[in-house]
DNA sequence: ACCTGAACACCGTTCAAGT
DNA sequence: ACCTGAACACCGTTCAAGT
């Protein structure tokens, strides 16, 4: 008397992923993911425990994919053109997925697992660590993702209402980030 | 055949607040609020147009009180403790109301009004303009705020999870900025 | 072992009917 | 002019009944 399964986790996953991608995060209803994969909504609970872990498994999905781009991006050798390519890699990657970067950071979600969220940063702390050093390597690390997610997140939801030129606004932070966290002779941590 | 108002929109508005203070914004609904002006959900929207309305004019508020902390905070004429100061004042605002502060830059609500948001950064293009000169001052106070922000928001959210000392690297960064936003012989903008 | 319809307790919002 | 109950179209989630 068993049924066969008619769905997968995988394939649940991909569709949240997909309305996520499109709609954001409001539109993901456990109706509209049962339909996308043709099954009942009901039966999603055999995959995924609630909602919010299905949410969960959508935003290691999105780290996994940052900490990719980040890896790629960081590989010149020079530390300071490495900071530039990650601060450039990391906004192209919200710019270019703007419905679904939010789950990283949001209140709302858990965010990701610590261990997408450890592969997420994973060459931040590389890049930090040939800059400022072993010892102020995480401070670096941590002064460098807030500015940018910080960043990022205003920019996505429109927060700079005072014209100027945001982009110049950028380009001036990440100079003076890529001067400032490799300049020993700045007050100590 | 008119009917007395039996509540008003400030007394809406303060109930929407308390429960937002209280127990972030997932817990406002209609009816709670409703509950909480001694009245039934449908009559709210004699007052506001709706959630979302009501969402952004508790997120005025926030702004505002947040602006009226950092005006005081900043008062010193020493640009560079102002800016020190001003950090400070940013971030124990955010523990002082962990659960309303996320409204004023989270992506789920349409954030404060455009006065209000003015009003919360007159103090940080003040001191900013002390700091970096004119010329940089709107660059220097978005790197401030985005950074603030983005380490605040990092902050509420546990995202600090690989151990170190969050407080130092909250010194560590502030002292970066401090010194840096202030020195001209630094990249030009 | 998995899928399903039905049900429950919620949401926000509208609206005709009362006063 | 404001308040109300009733209703509508949604949510997430549970569960007994089917195969």
């Amino acid at each position: 008397m068993p049924a066969p399964p008619r769905t997968t986790t995988t394939a649940v996953v991909e569709a949240a992923r997909a309305i996520v991608e499109r709609e954001g995060l409001e539109a993901l209803t456990m109706q509209r993911v049962a339909d996308q994969v043709g099954v009942r909504a009901p039966s999603l609970y055999k995959r995924v425990r609630d909602r919010a872990a299905l949410v969960r498994l959508v935003a290691d999905q999105v780290a996994l994919e940052l900490g990719e781009r980040l890896d790629r991006a960081a590989g010149s050798g020079d530390p300071q053109a490495d900071l530039r390519a990650l601060a450039s890699g990391f906004r192209e990657f919200a710019r270019a997925h703007p419905k679904s970067y939010p789950l990283l950071f949001d209140p709302r979600s858990t965010g990701p697992s610590p261990e997408a969220r450890d592969r997420a940063v994973a060459a931040v702390l590389r890049v930090c660590a040939d800059l400022a050093g072993p010892d102020d390597a995480l401070h670096a690390a941590r002064m460098l993702t807030a500015w940018a997610s910080g960043f990022v997140s205003m920019e996505l939801a429109g927060a700079f209402q005072l014209g100027g030129d945001v982009e110049q606004a950028w380009g001036y932070a990440v100079e003076r980030l890529a001067s400032g966290l490799g300049d020993s002779s700045r007050p100590a941590s």
